[in-house]
DNA sequence: TCAAGCTTGATGCAATTGCATCTACCTCGT
DNA sequence: ACGAGGTAGATGCAATTGCATCAAGCTTGA
């Protein structure tokens, strides 16, 4: 039912990710470092100061399942990467706030990973087809849900 | 050290690979079928036909790990969708072979799988364009390992 | 104001994954 | 012929994921 150049690159897609993002997880084991998933947090953590974040906003922002964030910071807590404090207005809540551990850690995640994603991605292909290819994987986002 | 190009890159490859894997086993799911994981096993199989596949090959042609397709095969053959034969030359390996249920359930998932991919992928982009991406996506396959 | 319903985040439990290791069997060099 | 080392596949155990559900706190409408 789907045309083979759609099931073509389908494949490729995920084969290709796969393998790219497993590529990068060996490497930061290799370097004794945590897992991406711990990267993904602290990254958005970090590009959020001081301020923080609320849980649903990291929910929002990756792509991690509600109970997956939960437990991802429970670790990342008691590994001392992150700390929890209470909203004022909101009794229910937390904003999550990366510790200068966390913010640390993250540096040297980044040193292995970046590199990863510049010799796994950067070094393949020139930047004219780097763009190419960012513009038609925006193409595949999620349409905006309207409500 | 990445440039912001190949990051980007990076960051909508994993991004929309892990959001159409979703969409995708989420259609499954609704449809009360099997995983996108048994989907990638039988197909292999279904291609290999009467001969059938050793686990190893298996493990070659997908992104499987060793432990995870021995587990996995357990699973398809407790649901009666494969069966293991011994093999006549070699005392510790099997056969792997689809059942006529396999190639049912098979064609079941496909009529659900195909169908996500022509939306979320062959709907997207033009047949050039497919033709682009999967060219530029097979420039990051990894380079054969030479040994 | 207060009950119904929603949102936020946590958690018990089952299934899956990852890691390390094991067993059985094959192959090859001597 | 046999012992060392390699390959095929399974498995015990810990960690993670997924699902369903829960508790606590908000919000809204009558």
């Amino acid at each position: 039912m789907p045309s083979p150049e759609a099931i073509k690159v389908w494949a490729r897609l995920m084969r290709v990710s796969r393998q790219l993002m497993e590529r990068a997880e060996d490497a930061l084991k290799e370097g004794g470092l945590p897992p991406l998933a711990w990267y993904d947090v602290l990254h958005e953590l970090a590009e959020a100061g001081e301020a923080g974040l609320r849980p649903f906003q990291l929910i929002e922002r990756t792509l991690f399942a509600q109970y997956n964030i939960s437990r991802l910071l429970a670790r990342l807590e008691a590994g001392g990467l992150v700390e929890k404090l209470p909203v004022a207005d909101d009794g229910r809540g937390q904003t999550i706030r990366v510790t200068a551990t966390g913010r640390e850690t993250r540096r040297r995640m980044w040193a292995v990973y970046g590199r990863s994603i510049a010799d796994l991605v950067g070094a393949k292909l020139s930047t004219v087809e780097l763009n190419t290819v960012s513009a038609m994987l925006g193409r595949l986002r999620d349409p905006p849900v309207d409500h």
